[in-house]
RNA sequence: GAGUCUGUAGCUCAGCUGGAUAGAGCAACGGCCUUCUAAGCCGUAGGUCGAGGGUUCGAAUCCCCCCAGGCUCGCCA
């Protein structure tokens, strides 16, 4: 389905074409002055000089063609040479029509559907997730979810940092605390327990411990050293400790993200590419690649117009041991085999953006990856407190995922049960939706890129231009919708009004002209979804949605303030709200799915 | 030091490929509930868009140079 501002500028080249100008001027843009015009084409003062004509003259001409047109209602000529358009009411309600009949809302899928692959850039196990683990997994999911709704195939991957250092340290501190396991006796040989020698709570406290005590002792650091070493050329035991930790930070780490609403299609981690280290390897030194350059083995990545000198790609230490490049270099030679992707995004940390430009142009000079395979870097900003430094708890310490959804969904809590008298089963349950609608709704309202301030305060206060005002407007609409199928067409029963049940019904009663001023600001907004969607897509930025929905809200709630719906007595024109209502409502919550989140059915 | 990002109202943030009086929200002040959820709506006040140059008919937006801050810079991940 074409976009507005298509049919618009459409109108507009032809306008100018004919008046004998160039059609490259028709640019047509949303007003700037609501108050004057809701599209604005400025091409006449960009032409003025091309053509030697006061701009006012040529705006005049390109006017003239423009009379009793079907989707311009008005066309002004102003000052010193702008064109001030108003949308015809009965061609933006014929818009809005084809829109509710479509199942995406208008919105154009992929043609030619690709493959893309989003690396959530994985926390570590046995470490438990922190604030900082909350943007990629939020960014990520939206981000899925957008080029999923954009007609792709869609693959995430979690990529667990499972491989390395942090294991050695949990083994070595293992063994000490409980050195008769099986696990550290060599000449074992038998079958090992099934059960985990620890829990999540003691895993999670054995990591710190260990990293704490390694960075004081020598001798422990080494035999941590050791053990990883053990651990990655296969010793039996070590292996047993590691499979444990593995099940047991990965069965948690499940049971968080699902709090969050957040799922990946794959739950690969570093470990499970280590097998194609050694052919990968084996190629960049027989390519000639990869050459020793203090002891270690490195790709040079620096290209001629590099404006800072770019430090090759480590590929393996003085001692022989891989490094995070050579993992997630291997990820890609995994990836490449098994899907064959399109399009890999990496959502990660914007302090990683250095590693990530070596390993993609390492990838690509070295044939890894296929010359057309891209790779994006969305790299996010850190999440700080309202001191601007980066967020702590109130001791200090690192703010656990969970304390802090916790915390969030009290405040929620509280504020329900003051404002509403329900049951406290519903309250609860409410207060998780609406607590996670903020706490996403909050984090992508912020562009990705930058830093944010995450201020619980502001985020449960719930006014303005937050997650809970987007939910209250789509609980308002539901409302009205659920009373009207209840009290004035009882005899519909459980109609499905989001589907296309409804047809016949709809098209007895479309969506018409609108009859005042916020309906058609209103509608102007919901119309302009399409385009919304592609730019979102094209640009990969979520904020965009919020900005659109905060948009919707407003406008929504400036006619339901005006506008009595159920009481209108005109049984055709309430039928017609009902309608607009509908779109609405499919409009909101296409939105915050996109988004990642829900709305309760009454808050 | 080099590279890079950021600097917009007291606070938190928008501002599309340069356009007409720079927009929201919070906080402050003042209105609006016998009527579909007041977690709402309406209004008032608040800004030399970090500073200075330049390009342009026109700059928060593009270019240059300063100032301030963040981040990154081969054997951690």
């Amino acid at each position: 389905m074409k976009k507005l501002l298509d049919f618009i500028t459409a109108e507009m080249e032809l306008a100018f074409r004919t008046a004998g100008y160039d059609a490259s001027y028709a640019k047509v843009t949303l007003s700037n002055r609501p108050d004057l015009c809701e599209y604005q084409c400025n091409g006449a003062l960009a032409a003025a000089k091309a053509y030697k004509k006061a701009p006012f003259l040529i705006a005049e001409d390109v006017a003239g063609n423009l009379q009793d047109n079907k989707i311009l209602s008005s066309v002004e000529v102003v000052r010193p040479g702008f064109i001030n358009l108003k949308l015809a009411p009965m061609f933006l309600a014929g818009f809005l029509n084809e829109m509710a009949f479509s199942k995406t809302l208008g919105v154009e899928t992929e043609k030619e559907p690709k493959t893309i692959l989003v690396d959530y850039g994985g926390p570590n196990v046995a470490k438990p997730l922190h604030v900082g683990h909350l943007r990629s997994a939020i960014i990520g999911e939206s981000v899925k979810r957008i080029m999923r709704f954009k007609g792709n195939q869609v693959i995430g991957d979690i990529h667990l940092g499972d491989w390395g250092y942090q294991m050695g340290l949990i083994i070595t501190e293992l063994e000490k605390r409980k050195p008769d396991l099986p696990y550290f006796d060599e000449k074992y040989t038998g079958e090992y327990p099934e059960e985990a020698p620890f829990t999540i709570g003691e895993l999670e406290e054995i990591y710190p411990t260990a990293s704490a005590y390694a960075k004081e002792h020598e001798e422990y650091r080494e035999k941590a050293l050791e053990a990883t070493y053990l651990l990655q050329s296969g010793r039996r035991g070590y292996r047993a400790v590691w499979q444990h930790i593995m099940n047991v930070s990965v069965a948690d780490l499940k049971k968080n993200y699902e709090v969050l609403k957040v799922d990946f299609d794959l739950w690969k981690g570093e470990a499970d590419v280590q097998k194609y280290i050694p052919d990968m390897v084996e190629m960049l030194k027989e390519k000639g690649f990869a050459h020793y350059d203090e002891g270690a083995l490195v790709v040079d990545v620096a290209e001629e117009d590099d404006n800072k000198a770019v430090p090759p790609c480590m590929i393996l230490k003085s001692d022989g041991a891989a490094l995070y490049d050579t993992t997630d270099l291997a990820t890609l030679v995994e990836r490449e085999k098994l899907y064959s992707p399109d399009k890999i995004i990496y959502v990660v940390d914007k302090r990683q953006e250095l590693h990530f430009v070596q390993v993609f142009r390492c990838a690509k000079k070295t044939g890894i990856v296929r010359p057309e395979l891209e790779l994006k870097f969305l790299g996010f900003g850190t999440m700080n407190g309202k001191d601007g430094k980066p967020f702590k708890t109130r001791e200090g310490g690192v703010m656990r995922l969970e304390n802090l959804l916790r915390e969030i969904e009290e405040e929620m809590l509280k504020k329900i049960m003051d404002n509403r008298t329900v049951e406290t089963a519903e309250a609860e349950n409410t207060a998780k939706t609406v607590g996670l609608a903020a706490v996403k709704y909050g984090d992508l309202s912020n562009q990705a890129s930058k830093d944010y301030i995450f201020d619980v305060d502001r985020f449960t206060s719930f006014e303005g231009n937050t997650g809970p005002y987007i939910l209250y407007t789509i609980v308002r609409i539901k409302s009205i919708l659920n009373k009207y199928m209840d009290e004035v067409r009882p005899s519909q029963g459980d109609v499905d009004y989001d589907t296309h049940v409804g047809d016949e019904d709809r098209k007895a009663c479309r969506i018409q002209e609108p009859a005042s001023e916020c309906e058609k600001a209103l509608m102007l907004e919901m119309a302009k979804f399409n385009e919304m969607i592609d730019v979102v897509y094209e640009e990969t930025a979520p904020h965009r949605i919020c900005a659109y929905i905060y948009d919707v809200a407003n406008a929504f709630n400036k006619f339901y303030h005006e506008t009595k719906i159920l009481a209108e007595e005109d049984e055709q024109r309430r039928a017609e709200y009902i309608e607009l209502l509908r779109l609405a409502k499919r409009i909101l919550e296409t939105c915050i799915d996109l988004l990642g989140f829900e709305a309760p059915e009454r808050m």
